[in-house]
DNA sequence: CTAAGTACGACCTACTTGGTCGTATATTAA
DNA sequence: TTAATATACGACCAAGTAGGTCGTACTTAG
């Protein structure tokens, strides 16, 4: 269930153009150096984004990368989908990657998958970067002793 | 995010022992053929079924498996937890796998992450092997308009 | 004793993750 | 016009994981 290095990476990034945008075009290699990212890695990550229609680059000394959109019209949704691939935890119950279950005990998991599913894929969709970047940081303490009364453990 | 097939095997073979509960246990070729599942791969499983205290064998002939514990006593979240680990999207939102967030970045998706996995979280921990069996499958083709017309695919 | 079970460690293959490297091409400042 | 600094992109690669298979020892009913 845990996102890849990839998505991360992507978002981290994504941020650092978020706070930028509409100015200059920052290279990868600060992109990579802010962010402790591998840069030659990040080269690949920056194509696929670029190819998403996310970012925009430009070539040449004083080139760089830029965001190609304003920040309310990326989703969290769009990035991993991308990155990460189907959301769903069985086929049967994505959209995307749709795959009949022949199986009959597979079913019997439809409700409960599909209601983990589409409350993910709402917050996900409906979470756009310029929302993430405006708000704050949670207390990690707070948000882990609640989970703790409540033995809720993941 | 997809389970894994030893999840979706052990779910599987599972529903076969609910369905059986209080009667002569089940051999392992018999599980595996009636559920589709390799029956030395489902060895393994069943191994650690048993570790986890879900199921018990029987040795020797007429010995085989049954569900060690009532349905309502084993929850879906247990079972996923255990053969696919952590739920958690990212470590700083786990609260079994915790690992406190260096990158700043990364922390601001604690928020969106967080419910989805608590919401996640609540629904596997409170619906029991029971409440799933007895529940009827859902109508494939409602679910799935139902989606395309929020165009929430995942 | 034998047929039919479980128990369990060793092994194996294909795929995925998370990268690195070389090199071609574009842009600009001196 | 050339050096410096960018992106572009395919090839490669090491380690880990997923999803198994196999051999074999042990257990029990009939």
């Amino acid at each position: 269930m845990k996102i890849s290095m990839k998505t991360d990476y992507a978002f981290r990034v994504l941020f650092t153009l978020v706070e930028h945008y509409g100015k200059e075009p920052i290279p990868i290699r600060e992109l990579a150096q802010r962010n402790d990212v591998p840069k030659r890695f990040l080269e690949h990550i920056m194509l696929e984004m670029k190819a998403k229609g996310w970012v925009c680059s430009e070539m040449g000394k004083q080139g760089g990368y830029r965001l190609a959109k304003s920040p309310e019209q990326i989703t969290a949704g769009e990035v991993i989908r991308h990155f990460d691939g189907v959301l769903a935890p069985i086929g049967c119950v994505s959209v995307f990657g749709y795959e009949p279950c022949d199986k009959e005990p597979k079913c019997r998991f439809r409700r409960l998958f599909l209601d983990v599913r589409n409350h993910a894929a709402r917050l996900m969709d409906r979470t756009t970067l310029s929302a993430i970047f405006a708000e704050k940081s949670v207390e990690t303490d707070e948000v882990l002793s609640m989970e703790f009364v409540n033995g809720a453990g993941i």
